[in-house]
DNA sequence: GCTATTCTTGACCAACCGTTCCATTATTTG
DNA sequence: CAAATAATGGAACGGTTGGTCAAGAATAGC
């Protein structure tokens, strides 16, 4: 019928992903873009939209690939005897890593974008938060289930608990963009466990 | 001998304020700036330097207009008696009334500042950094302080405590730009302060 | 091979960007 | 009043922005 796509999707928007990651939605130019993925900048468009649908994709991607996944993955095998604390724990430990491994400390996309996007009444803004309250609710049921199963001691509202452990995450990924030691996210990452004991 | 100037620096100041804190750096025009201001265009190239220093000279004022000045000048008076642990519960209630007075949802300027703000190098970055860790720096010497006063129960090292505090605003700062509700961050200030027990 | 369909390409667009400049206007001091 | 200084208004600058479009290249089924 007709000549297929040249490129692999996803790869694209890999490229796209360490653009926006390292520069923000608003400093990435499509000529940017276009240098990056090495697609045509009319390729772009036909296949992707706009930057702004381009950029949607692109975070939809962040999302899934993020160091959330195995609380995802824990909250959907309750019965796998996984420890809340240990997971919620090893969660904290892995935003300091990656920031320590990120030498352009490039901090957290979803984080950057959480503070630092201006598009009023945009559908980013609304997805941004509708993903933040998803990683409470998820954290929430966690806590919840940690509680019943002993594995937290603290037994203060779950629901107060999520939303101080995803407060202080985005805390962290702050501090990680400005450039904080290893030392300081360390301690961050442990103060903000504590809310489970 | 010559004309003296029309505007009051401060004045202006407070305007760009408003608009850059609105819309961020990068999203601001000089037109927006204009038209916030009432100045015209060489005026404010005249008096301020290009955005970027104007940037600069906004956010030089908003540091010292901002809810961290009641720790400033409990810092500069030590011997005032001040009970520190409350003093820091009223820091971050005061983030919350912030918060939840702001209609537009504009967050914190400073921590908007530190995740979405893109200039390579720019010193705008090494001034988000320098400010933060002055804020660290602050409140590492009141927790300090406040322990020994007994004040602060928690008796673990006052940088930890103080790089604790520093991220829970950063973080607290975030939800808010991303409408969480009076309730959410008053759970997040709630768990924030807990430190210091 | 032929044709239909899709992808790719690069030129092109108007609009806006931050910045500069200068003639004009306004206000002060001598 | 005159000289000196600074704010003003507006036009203009080159460069970049996000986005479009028509023509050409490639590949599928027939």
């Amino acid at each position: 019928m007709a000549r297929p796509q040249q490129f692999e999707r996803n790869d694209v928007l890999d490229k796209a992903l360490s653009v926006f990651w390292l520069k923000g939605f608003e400093s990435t130019s499509v000529q940017d873009l276009v240098d990056a993925t090495g697609l045509n900048r009319g390729s772009i468009y036909l296949a992707f939209g706009d930057k702004a649908e381009l950029f949607a994709e692109v975070m939809e991607r962040y999302r899934d690939n993020s160091p959330t996944k195995p609380l995802v993955k824990a909250l959907n095998a309750p019965d796998s005897g996984t420890d809340i604390r240990a997971l919620i724990v090893s969660f904290f430990n892995a935003l300091v890593k990656r920031a320590r491994a990120d030498q352009d400390q490039k901090g957290c996309l979803l984080t950057n974008t959480s503070a630092g996007f201006y598009g009023c009444n945009d559908a980013m803004t609304e997805w941004v938060r509708d993903t933040l309250s998803g990683l409470e609710d998820m954290l929430c049921t966690l806590v919840k289930r940690g509680q019943k199963r002993g594995d937290i001691a603290c037994t203060d509202k779950p629901r107060a608990i999520a939303r101080s452990l995803v407060a202080s995450a985005q805390g962290l990924n702050v501090m990680a963009r400005t450039g904080a030691k290893a030392k300081t996210l360390k301690d961050i990452a442990a103060q903000a466990v504590r809310v489970l004991d």
